[in-house]
DNA sequence: AATGAATGAGGTTTCATTCAT
DNA sequence: AATGAATGAAACCTCATTCAT
């Protein structure tokens, strides 16, 4: 039976840094409950990661580059668009209101002023990335005629508003007492409605 | 001229607490910063709060219930649902996304976990309530036969994602070299969107 | 009875200071030591110092600073050289000896090289002071036919030898049971053969 | 080609461990930095010595221990005392000032306080003896009518105190900027100035 | 009412040292 | 013999909070 790599260990503490500053954000974890958590000391934590910040950094990083690929569809070839749309926002929305990822946004929201790169990493690596494929898409809908749009760039916002909504409503209301969000439920019907505008054209 | 009564007195450390606050977050933030910007001692602090977690607690508070009444509109006897909808988008997602109020979303979600008394303040006193009144516009809008829409509630959920996103764009990711929203613009486009899915006939 | 000022206290801790990095040397010195010492809270001293390096810093400078004005003779008028050389060593030698200059070197020696600012500073306000005073004093008894020597730089050198031994011998040999100096003694037998050298001039 | 024995690895670790103590003291040292400087793991090192304590007795001690007979000439038969003392001081000088030992008593003085051991080892081992030996050497000149001197046990003293502040000048000061020293020269003018001053007809 | 001074609790980080492999 | 991994014991430093004046 091999011993632990070191890679291993990076991965099993950034999983249990990922529950401490999920659950408090950066400042008020603890070093200490984060290496409780793996089972090893605070100082075995400085094998791993230069600091506090490096381990946040790091994590952040990791999960963000993770969450990526498993959003955006690979190819839409000739689909047609509504459907594409509807199912990249089923599909979305699933992924990020999961409780596994929706700490993220939160995490970013919450430091992103402390930890400026990280806003600027999550803006330019998933962001825009996602706002992007979304844009392409209602235009590739323009172009096939199944959507009205004037600005896609606008609508695509629209689009990802709902998708953080459930992430934040799941992550951060649920915990302390609101109603259960249906995210599948949620998702259908913003995608639905979404469509139903981008159909007719959001105009009013 | 009147001495500055206990409550001026407040209001004004409230007021330096909100930007220590909202630049740094609860934990990031000093006490001593604070007192620097009313220009008092750190001591004089606790005259008027019992600690900074209550000091926190009274500035979103106090933030919350500022915010709600300009949000809503106070009738909206036998306007027509889209026109009323549309004028809460603009105002909302305007008043929102202002600096001196885009920074309550961030400080919610950012410190939810921490005070859980606080997320549920808002979601209680905020959100529902701003969910709530656009759930009864559209509902209004379908009495009158203007929408149709199978679930209001999900479609204010919506409507308030796009809300949401507008104030966490300018105030996360703004800052940190974000394409600049023209957030007029987006509530234009969001609230156009957001009709033409609405409008009887909708299709999803 | 008035309150301790700032200054009060910055000089309190100081004397607490001088006598731990004195016993242990800046790394093993610890700051909760200092602290019992002066009667404070380990806190209460960064109250008036930045970090241990700064309590250091001004230590070591406050120190170098106090103990110049003490070892130059504030003018040599008429004097006849010897008297003047013979004055200086004397004092010197008993001055930076004593129990309470005397780490000073060896602070400066041992720590050195981890803090160059400090070295340099002592260099340049107390060596290279001291040894210019002594050459001066040197030429002004050649000038006087007094003296004969070929480098009084040099020459000067010597006479700051013999100082820096004593309290080298004093600080750090004394403590683990060299036999005890009698500076007074040595200060005379320095002064009168380094005289004898200089009256006869230095070449063999 | 035999195999390396554990002393040839013990004088491998204590050639690194003496560039790290004299660069940076006993405290500052680390013990990382000396067995990277080997080539070894940190763990290697305590195969061969005990602690870092232990090391830096064995350094300070084969230091002390190799340089003692280079100091003193082994025997001084029927010549004539002024040129035996000029050599010693010229010799010396040299030998102490020189890169590869000047660092000792820079160790001495500055961690004395914390390994008194050491320092007794090193007054009892090096000083004493070569005290011993100038004092004697002085008297061998007075035996012989070339020097007159009342107390050779001080002007040894004087002797040595000219040695070791060339190796201070050179070791401490002139890392940070000194006047380079001239040790030859220093070393010439020092015994020109002492010998001058015992030569028979003192007159302190 | 107001504050300068003080502190206790707690956090991150370092490093000599040990030990299973 | 050798080491990578792990740790326990500090040490420095910060900051919300208190209190005498």
């Amino acid at each position: 039976m091999p011993r632990a790599t070191p890679s291993d260990r990076r991965e099993r503490i950034l999983d249990s840094a990922r529950e401490e500053f999920a659950e408090r954000g950066f400042a008020a974890a603890r070093m200490e409950d984060i290496a409780r958590r793996v089972g090893i000391s605070r100082a075995a934590l400085y094998l791993a990661f230069d600091s506090k910040e490096a381990m946040f950094r790091a994590l952040v990083s990791e999960v963000i580059t993770e969450m990526m690929p498993t959003l955006l569809p690979s190819d839409y070839g000739s689909l047609p668009a509504p459907a594409l749309l509807r199912a990249f926002v089923k599909n979305a929305m699933k992924r990020i209101a999961s409780p596994d990822m929706a700490f993220l946004p939160r995490l970013i929201v919450g430091e992103g002023r402390n930890f400026p790169e990280l806003a600027r990493f999550y803006h330019e690596t998933a962001l825009i990335c996602v706002l992007g494929a979304v844009e392409r898409l209602i235009i590739h809908g323009i172009d096939r005629g199944e959507f009205a749009c004037a600005d896609p760039k606008m609508a695509a916002r629209s689009v990802a508003g709902g998708i953080i909504f459930a992430a934040l409503w799941r992550n951060v209301f649920e915990p302390v007492g609101a109603e259960p969000l249906d995210v599948e439920w949620m998702a259908e019907n913003h995608a639905g409605l979404i469509l139903a505008g981008l159909r007719r054209g959001d105009v009013a």
